[in-house]
DNA sequence: CTTCTTGTTCTAGTTTGATCGAACAAGTGA
DNA sequence: TCACTTGTTCGATCAAACTAGAACAAGAAG
């Protein structure tokens, strides 16, 4: 499929997260990964082009906020923990929350 | 000058607030707003025109983040406390840690 | 090998948002 | 009254982002 690149989590800004999470899809996206540990991307609860959620999902890995690995043609994506114990704290309050 | 209108934190979105903490500038504002209490826009550490200025605190209070208040020919800005206590729990902290 | 599934990339269109100059409104003070 | 300060609003420009169709890549299944 292609090799995922996650970016070190020093280099991912606090503006980028915000705006990473700036809109609802990805939002809603976030809320259903915390909730099932592992989801591939048609599994998601968004109701977009199958283009526009590859780019949802591109946006939050860029952010640091999700981790994609492949297996077979699915790809699988979970929550990227360590994003939000270290280096964000309070984000996972906020998501939670809402 | 101007009768500000503050939202009911109840009808602010999520994706609303990140969205008006997607810009580093305003980031900038509301960690000044956080350190000084009560601050007047002329005293923000910005460095923007005027109009872009006002257009960065309406965009901060339309997302319930801060409040506005009259003075002369001055206006005040503090932190709308309630919404990081009440509404937004963990972005606080979020702010802080930046 | 052929077909289906899954997801990416390219390209393009539309929308949203940031920026700033200019004009304006309102209070302050001489 | 007149000049100054502070901030808003309007209009325009430019960049960034959301959206999706079409073509493509790669594994799975028959």
């Amino acid at each position: 499929m292609k090799a995922y690149t996650h970016p070190d989590l020093d280099q991912v800004s606090l503006p980028q997260v915000m705006q990473a999470l700036s809109d609802p899809c990805r939002i809603s996206i976030m809320q259903a990964l915390m909730a099932e540990e592992e989801l591939a991307c048609n599994a998601l609860p968004v109701t977009v082009a199958k283009a526009t959620l590859s780019h949802h999902m591109a946006v939050l890995r860029d952010a640091g906020l999700i981790l994609t690995r492949v297996e077979g043609t699915k790809c699988l994506n979970s929550v990227r923990m360590e994003a939000f114990e270290d280096y964000f704290p309070g984000l996972l309050d906020l998501l939670k929350a809402a």
